[in-house]
DNA sequence: ACTTGAACGGAACGATCCGTTCCGCTAGTC
DNA sequence: GACTAGCGGAACGGATCGTTCCGTTCAAGT
């Protein structure tokens, strides 16, 4: 079954995709961007994202569900490696390719979370935890590390950004090797000051925020 | 010289430090806060405010202008250390510990920057410079690392944040220990990839921003 | 004691932004 | 050729925020 080029139903139906393409570009370079950035990215008016979704925040939650699914793509991925470096390494550099950090956690707390997405979060907590986990029994991390180091280290690549999009990436990929490097146990020349993030410390962002 | 108790003139006085530490709490903590916000916080109106700084602009200019001057002094410091390792980590744990990045680099492009400020700016880079070159000829820096890539550290790390201040303080200090870490040719696995920022990438944040 | 005015608190104003709705048009479909 | 799903974009209403303004207070000067 392909789709036709013309008739409105087909148009209608590319517009779906090309309506969350624009927004998942929109608000992972600017969370706060309004609607109408959207639709302009889009090429399309604002009834258009208004006939599919019922408001901003049903997009935005929309996005979020698709950001953890990718999360949970590119993690059961890396799980399919041997060795256990090699998948906690394809994790982290997956999940900083797709820019799915943006997608989840800077979209929290924007939106009320519905139960679906805190069930997608739990499914790709366990197996981020997984992931970690097998590096750790392999040896092959530093000592004192633990999973929220992880999620900490996704949200400071990310905030990597400069104005071009595709030299962003590239700089990203810098500094996740970098901090991939910092991760193994050859770089460790004293034990980590502090305690990693707990999970309530990285739970209180998906409540919704005053500011 | 003691400054009395009472008395208009050193209630003004007082309330003048009041003001500007309570913006940089509140410009610190979120970059975009209402000048409301910081007369709230500093326990005044906002009249006391305007007293002081012809707009929100001014206020924000003379706040980076604070944070550069820190910047400077946490150099200058550092640079004392004999050993060049020593004065580069000190430098590093410096800028993070007073938070200079966000009283910076946070704020540019929120103003239309003067030339004084261009020129502390200028000061700055060169001292950061001067610390970091040291630190390469000793040969205690990885292959490859460049100062923009120490700049971009300070960006990583100050995207570290937690709802409680004093512990992301401490989550700061345990993933500025894990960089430093990076940054050591022990950590080397491979050469990085893309190269490091230049200074007019990292310049670009400077001029005024639209959204 | 009385006046004065610097300093101030906070309400009010006006501009801007943004989510959402609505109206008129277009172009497939029957 | 009439009908209507889908759409563009102007218009609306609410919220936010920088700035101004007015009434009040209280230390200083006489």
């Amino acid at each position: 079954m392909t789709t036709p080029l013309s008739g409105r139903k087909a148009q209608a139906a590319r517009n779906d995709e090309t309506i969350l393409a624009a927004a998942r570009a929109v608000f992972m370079r600017s969370p706060g961007a309004p609607v109408a950035a959207v639709a302009q990215e889009a090429g399309v008016g604002v009834s258009a994202l208004y006939r599919r979704y019922a408001s901003k925040e049903e997009l935005l939650a929309t996005l979020c569900a698709d950001g953890l699914d990718r999360f949970i793509a590119v993690a059961r991925a890396a799980q399919q490696h041997d060795d256990p470096w090699d998948a906690f390494a394809a994790w982290v550099r997956g999940v900083i390719e797709e820019d799915v950090h943006s997608l989840t956690v800077h979209l929290a707390g924007t939106f009320t979370p519905t139960p679906a997405l805190g069930e997608l979060s739990q499914q790709a907590i366990t197996l981020g935890e997984e992931i970690f986990d097998r590096a750790v029994a392999a040896g092959v991390l530093r000592d004192g590390l633990e999973v929220g180091d992880v999620t900490m280290i996704f949200e400071q690549v990310t905030a990597v950004r400069v104005a071009d999009a595709a030299r962003t990436t590239e700089l990203r990929r810098r500094y996740t090797e970098l901090l991939l490097d910092a991760v193994r146990p050859a770089a460790a020349s004293a034990p980590l000051p502090a305690s990693a993030p707990t999970g309530a410390e990285l739970g209180e962002r998906w409540v919704p925020r005053d500011r």
